[in-house]
RNA sequence: GGCCCGUUCGUCUAUCGGUUAGGACGCCAGGUUUUCAUCCUGGAAAGAGGGGUUCGACUCCCCUACGGGCUACCA
């Protein structure tokens, strides 16, 4: 059996993390298997659907570099694959259903059907519409031929019918055997009133239409399982395999991963931008390669004690039985040094031309742009950081003035003229050239670096000092250096 | 509440009955460096609790606790 498997999102907003996620390891088992990766695009409630959102997820994978090969954008063998354009087919599959005695209409009314719930939750009980009481509900089980024929005129749903008292058994790949008895299922509605499928059947169906061979998708589904082998068996189908992946949880507290926690942390849930104030790891600064690479560490191992992947590798060493079945608190923290990590590997010519490192420097001269990339790339956590490691180039900090005076009594006027006229004689060797002079002249190689250091960008940190002032050029150094020496003159008097 | 799933340092994790319980992030200390950062070395830090099974349990089983998910004509 050929491995086909599915991404299966719903177009209701930009896609989460987590989401994110379960591609991945969608992707990835599909290319370990030589398979197909599926995109399909669950979008079989009208209300909630938001435009853009297909366009946002399409855009996403592509960046993460996980191209689908079937999929509403590319097409393919199995299509259409946008729910909402195989209605005919979930007709045709309902009916048959319902043939088959499967399924069955209900044509309850909303007030009827909370009136029951209220009733039930006075008792103390949950309400379920299921093999108990069924025949007390208006549906096709229960009322005439005629009677059904005439209320097919008006809304009605389709409901699975679940037999009672019966066990049923489903594997999970992760989880193994998971167990659970019909009679704590409902009669799920298979069809809306509105005429499209809920997610269990249109998923069933399209699964087993494409050719699914493996469903991996959220931990979330494991308690529907029951309920889609209960369909598949309905069918006489054979059931895919079934994975079902860990959540993604809050980085402190309960509950899974949200929007709220990102806003909160000031940290991207969501691999781009989604309008104004939804940042994405994108524009984060975050490298696809990286943001991955912490994504795949966040419930999977390859047992090993390595931690660095590209998707490359991770498409040769993924493995189902390296996934984690609890749950992963998220750390922003980690998935910056990941990314950190990616910055620094990556060869500086290819830094270089990444788009949002390239807008940063649009402002100068090409060719300065590698030597700068080199000379801060260590110090990048992410693509952003570059901006403020270069600033000072325009500008100087504000003089650190604790480190002003505790220089005071170590000649500083000396040392910077002593600075000045050495970058105006352009020594071969500036950097030689000024440690020699304080060797000989006793001057405290501190007390050197600092002025100048402070003289050049105002405080004690930043890259190489002198690829700094190389960087300036002459003039900019020498104008910085007498700007310090009258500040310290101007403080003097 | 009911049902399902889970539980190793603060966090992500290794261990697949016998280990001084290993690694990573973060934290702390030291080193390298003209500064900061990078980098290097070291340190503190874990098997939820209780019962079994076993010569021996982090590992297998049961119970409890805790955490998570589901409980819609949403996915």
């Amino acid at each position: 059996m050929r491995t086909r498997v599915r991404f299966a999102p719903s177009p209701t907003g930009p896609l989460h993390i987590g989401g994110v996620r379960t591609a991945l390891f969608n992707y990835l088992y599909a290319r370990k298997e030589r398979g197909s990766f599926i995109l399909r695009v669950e979008d079989t409630d009208q209300n909630r659907y938001v435009d853009g959102s297909e366009d946002y997820i399409q855009e996403a994978l592509e960046w993460c570099g996980m191209h689908p090969d079937e999929g509403p954008k590319n097409g393919g063998e199995y299509g259409p694959y946008r729910q909402s354009e195989r209605k005919e087919i979930y007709d045709e599959y309902i009916k048959l259903l319902i043939e088959k005695g499967g399924a069955y209409y209900a044509f309850d009314s909303n007030d009827a059907l909370s009136d029951a719930r209220e009733t039930a939750e006075k008792n103390g009980e949950s309400f379920k519409y299921g093999a108990k009481n069924r025949m007390f509900f208006k549906n096709s089980l229960t009322i005439g031929k005629d009677e059904v024929e005439l209320a097919l005129k008006e809304e009605y749903v389709v409901r699975l019918k679940v037999e009672a008292g019966e066990t049923v058994n489903i594997y999970d790949e992760i989880r193994g055997i998971v167990q659970v008895n019909t009679n704590e299922l409902d009669d799920k509605i298979l069809m809306k009133s509105d005429g499209m499928p809920t997610y269990h059947f249109a998923n069933v169906v399209d699964d087993h239409l494409m050719e699914i061979s493996c469903v991996i998708r959220g931990e979330e589904w494991l308690p529907s399982l029951p309920l889609h082998k209960l369909i598949y068996d309905a069918f006489g189908w054979d059931t895919p395999k079934f994975m079902h992946l860990p959540l993604i949880l809050k980085p402190t507290g309960k509950g899974k991963l949200s929007k709220r926690d990102g806003d909160k942390g000031g940290f991207p849930v969501f691999p781009l931008n989604w309008g104004e104030d939804t940042p994405g790891f994108r524009e984060k600064g975050f490298l696809a390669e990286g943001m991955i690479n912490y994504l795949a560490l966040l419930g999977w191992n390859d047992g090993t004690e390595n931690e660095f992947f590209s998707l490359k590798d991770l498409e040769t060493k993924f493995s189902v039985t390296g996934i984690q079945k609890g749950g992963a608190r998220f750390d922003y923290e980690k998935a910056r040094w990941v990314n950190h990590h990616k910055i620094i590997e990556m060869n500086t010519e290819e830094l270089t031309t990444q788009s949002q490192i390239a807008k940063l420097m649009e402002d100068y001269p090409i060719e300065k742009h590698k030597p700068l990339v080199n000379l801060v790339k260590a110090r990048m956590y992410t693509l952003k950081d570059l901006e403020e490691e270069i600033a000072f180039i325009e500008k100087t900090y504000p003089y650190d003035e604790k480190v002003l005076n505790k220089l005071k009594d170590k000649n500083p006027i000396v040392i910077l003229n002593k600075i000045k006229k050495t970058i105006e004689k352009e020594t071969p060797n500036l950097k030689e050239s000024l440690m020699n002079w304080a060797k000989e002249e006793s001057i405290p190689m501190g007390a050197l670096m600092q002025s100048f250091r402070i003289a050049l960008v105002g405080q004690l940190r930043g890259p190489d000092l002198f690829e700094i002032c190389n960087v300036l050029g002459k003039e900019v150094s020498l104008i910085r250096i007498e700007n310090l020496i009258q500040h310290i003159n101007l403080k003097l008097t």
